[in-house]
DNA sequence: AGTGTACTCGCAAATGATTTGCGTATTTTT
DNA sequence: AAAAATACGCAAATCATTTGCGAGTACACT
C-alpha cells in the first residue's frame, strides 16, 4: 500500500511538509501520482494519524499527528517552520470568553521573522 | 474611476469582505469585472489603505486599514469574523526572541469558535 | 487641436494547489 | 476463487486569484 509510503516519509521529516515534497520524496522509490498523495495525506488527517497546517502562503503542510499544542515560527527568508509550544494563549481566551461570550473552541498562531540561521547568513 | 466605488465599500463595511462579495456589491451600481476588483485591491493593498487578510480557508478578506492590531473570532457557524484587540502576545514573542533567537517580526492569530449568536439560535 | 505617454478596464486565458470522476488494478472478505 | 471493497492512475474539473493583451480614457506638453 503506497500509504505506507507516505506515512514514512511523514513520520521520518523533522519538519512539516508540502504535499508536493512529499511526492517527490516518495517517487523516488516508488511510483506514485500526485492525487493518490494528495488522497492519502487527506485520509491520513481523517484518521487523525497527521496534521494538515494551512499556512499563509495557501499552501497546506503536513505532519505527525502528535497531541502536543504547538504553534510555528516561520523563517520570511527560507521559509522553514520552527514548532514552538509556547503558548499562553489559554489565558487570552478565558479574557474573551469572559468579554465577548464568544465560545472559543480553537486557535490558530503564526510567528513570521527571521530564523537565527537565515540572521547569521544575511551578515 | 472605479477605484473609488470599491474603496467606498469597504469604507462602508463594518467587517472585512471577500474580494467576490466587493464585486458583487459594487456591481449594483456600474459595470465592473472581476479582475478589476482585485487588480484595484491589490493596489490598495500595496498603498497600505486595505489590509488583506487570509484565513485558514484560503480566501482572502479585505478590509480598511488602520494602524490598530487586530485577530479575529471567527465563527464556525456562520464564518462572520469578529476583530477583537486583545492581544498580550508580545510576550510571548519576547519569550521565544529569548530563549531561541529567532527574530519575530510579525504574528497572525485567529480563535474559531462559536458567536454568541450562534450559540443563541442553536438552541 | 494633435501627439505622446500612462493609466484603467474588460475579456479571455493562465495559474497553481487541490479535488473528483471514472475505469482499472489490487487487496480483503467470505 | 468469487464477490465486495479499496487503492490508484489519469485526465479533467475546481476555485480563488493573476496575467496578457488590446481597446478605451485621461493627463501633459507643444
Amino acid at each position: 500500500m503506497k500509504k505506507d509510503y507516505i506515512f514514512d516519509v511523514i513520520k521520518n521529516s523533522p519538519n512539516s511538509l508540502t504535499a508536493e515534497e512529499i511526492y517527490n520524496n516518495v517517487s523516488q522509490n516508488i511510483n506514485i501520482n500526485l492525487s493518490t498523495v494528495y488522497r492519502t495525506l487527506n485520509n491520513l488527517v481523517d484518521k487523525d494519524l497527521v496534521t494538515k497546517i494551512v499556512r499563509q502562503d495557501k499552501i497546506s503542510y503536513y505532519e505527525l499527528a502528535d497531541n502536543e499544542h504547538k504553534h510555528y515560527l516561520i523563517c520570511d527568508k527560507c521559509n522553514q517552520a520552527y514548532p514552538t509550544d509556547m503558548c499562553d494563549i489559554e489565558k487570552i481566551e478565558r479574557k474573551i470568553k469572559r468579554e465577548t461570550g464568544f465560545n472559543i473552541t480553537s486557535h490558530t498562531l503564526e510567528f513570521h521573522g527571521i530564523c537565527p540561521e537565515c540572521s547569521k547568513n544575511a551578515k
